[in-house]
DNA sequence: GATGAATGAGGGTTCATTCAT
DNA sequence: GATGAATGAACCCTCATTCAT
């Protein structure tokens, strides 16, 4: 023991990029990218800035690559899920939706979210293929799935797929990714479960086709 | 000559501070707080850095400044508005995010929230200003007219009135800051009344308290 | 004098520029441009780092206009000289050597000389351009006064003027250069009057059309 | 498996050091010292970094090696060949800077100067040492022929050996070192023959006791 | 009131050098 | 002997802020 004390450092050079990557995520998602040093990550993976830019060329690439590596193990699956999946629509926008936002959900892709919505104007780029490979292609899974729904007759023909789907989606994120201020801003915590379920039944129940009782026939306008 | 001279200072400058305040906002809005230099500000305003100086202590007194100059015009009227309707609450629901999303509404409001959105980590505490002032205060409005529409019979008692007004005002305003993006993105674009109105029509029949009717019966888990 | 001393800075709005470029220009040439920091240069001017990004945008650029802002007065009048003087070609070379190199030259030109060759791995093209300007301007010169003198009658047709004139400017401009190097290898040190008018005598002594007399005669081969 | 292991070192471990210093030379003859990293040399000999750290132990002297390795059979030969040497001193002075300066020279002598004039600021001891053993050394040589010229009555006694030495070496060696430089800056171009054979004529010319014919004096002042 | 010159702390990046393997 | 992971000092550049004019 007293022989590693002089170690001046550990070489761990198949671990070492893996947990950079890990602790670069970790301090983007906490501190946001442009408030994250390279020290800063460099201190969380327990090494010093030059061991980073040995990996990464540059502060951007690091995240880039950090995004790139959680990317597929996040967003990669829900689609086959539901490929799988049978039955009536409505289970499967349910399993969709739990899918993609419950416990069960790679929780990298949330801190994804956090970071990525984070960067709109450091880097643009990236907040754009994120955009698109997430939010966006989240919504339009879920467009489809009602589509589906309204051609075989079980939701109604009249609503806004499009709309429907893009609103359910990014208020769930957004949701989600406001979720760790709640430590300061109380009113935000949500029980994440009671989010994804009531929001599901929600929206199957403005999809469903129905005939509006009397009661609340009434008040309409 | 000497009248030449006074000619610098073309404007009354007790509109100065205004003048900044504007520029401030819309440079902030566009390039982000962080990214967002003195100079910048103060050039799209027609003056130099120090100016700004001259009104404002620091940079973030700016956005501050900017946001409270705001934040009345942009939040204010949507309680008013509902105080002096009547009527079914699904009416006073459509009457209200109409006032809040609608081209309407000041125009301020997404902008604010543009803004803040991206200053989680440099200004928590006017982040934190902006969720309890805008997102929170709009859903829990929302979520009171759900509860009333309980109440009063018009809405099934069993939705989670809670859930399903943060959802809705989060995904909206999302989607809203989203928008000018879509110069990038095209897939972001959508037409915003058919975003509010869409979204409300689907929010009411998910409120509603309805008979499901056969056909969609069949599929039901 | 208690009343200046409070000062944080001077302001000196007009002379700052100027006095910057000569600072660059100095220390430049006594440190070498890589060897420089922006802060020995801000710090040879009595200023901060801050101050010379006030004025030049990088280090590249400092260097560049400091150039540029000697190379009118280091090289411009060696050609308007020869204009204006007549009599013979030898003559001639003399007068423009002297300009060129004497103590009344510009003494900035051997201080860009000094600088710019030492960048030619950092600053490529500056350094072609100065070659260009300096150098081989200086030898082209040359060459067509010896080339004048030929078609006059008044040198040997014989002599490979190009490369007369090559070797005579860059031998020179070489032996300046190595000058300030005579503190610590004395053996360079040489009489710049000496060293430019022995030059030129040896240079015309072997252009002028001879008959090598006899004595001399008895060696060649 | 143990025999492909050891094909990693193909090469004999004592040619290792031999081939550093090759590729350090080529290297910092093509990027100059400064600009070359640690990592560009080992590339270029085909190893890695901490190979070169094996048998050199700092940069600099990794450098100074090299110079030293190249020194000898770059500069040892000159007085040689001039002790063997008889006739005329204007034969000696030809072949001497043939041998100098010619195709048939070490090509490693070029190298050095094009590497050591570049480091005047990186290495000043070095940089010195070079001069004191090159280009002096090379002047004094070419000036004691002269004085021997003139003592046996085969050159003017009146001209300045010392000066005409300085310029026609440092001439040279300044042409020779930015023929590389030739492809980015045509004109800078010359033959290597020309330039002796031309710079010899013209320095013998200058040399010779003659008698300035008619023709000529009449332009004389 | 307004200007813009000057400051100085901060952070990204490079690379010679060290040393565990 | 050789590798390449890790270190850390150095330096360029940015920009919020100050303050002489």
């Amino acid at each position: 023991m007293a022989a590693t004390k002089t170690l001046r450092w550990e070489r761990r050079p198949d671990s070492r990029p893996q947990e950079l990557l890990d602790a670069a995520l970790a301090v983007f998602a906490q501190r946001g990218y442009r408030n994250t040093r390279i020290d800063d990550v460099a201190e969380a993976a327990g090494v010093t800035k030059g061991a980073v830019y040995h990996y990464f060329a540059t502060k951007e690439e690091l995240l880039l690559r950090a995004i790139e590596h959680y990317h597929d193990r996040a967003f990669g699956e829900i689609g086959d899920v539901l490929r799988d999946a049978g039955g009536p629509v409505s289970a499967r926008i349910r399993l969709m939706m739990r899918k993609a936002f419950g416990a069960t959900s790679p929780s990298g892709r949330m801190t994804l979210a956090l970071i990525l919505q984070g960067v709109r104007h450091d880097l643009p780029e990236a907040h754009q293929q994120w955009l698109r490979g997430g939010p966006i292609k989240g919504w339009k899974l879920l467009a489809s799935l009602i589509e589906e729904g309204k051609s075989v007759g079980e939701f109604r023909t009249d609503v806004d797929s499009e709309v429907a789907a893009r609103v359910v989606i990014t208020g769930l994120i957004t949701q989600m990714i406001w979720q760790p201020l709640a430590l300061d801003v109380p009113e935000l915590l949500v029980d994440e479960d009671r989010l994804i379920d009531s929001t599901v039944e929600l929206l199957l129940h403005g999809l469903w086709p129905t005939v509006v009782i009397a009661a609340a026939e009434t008040f309409e306008i």
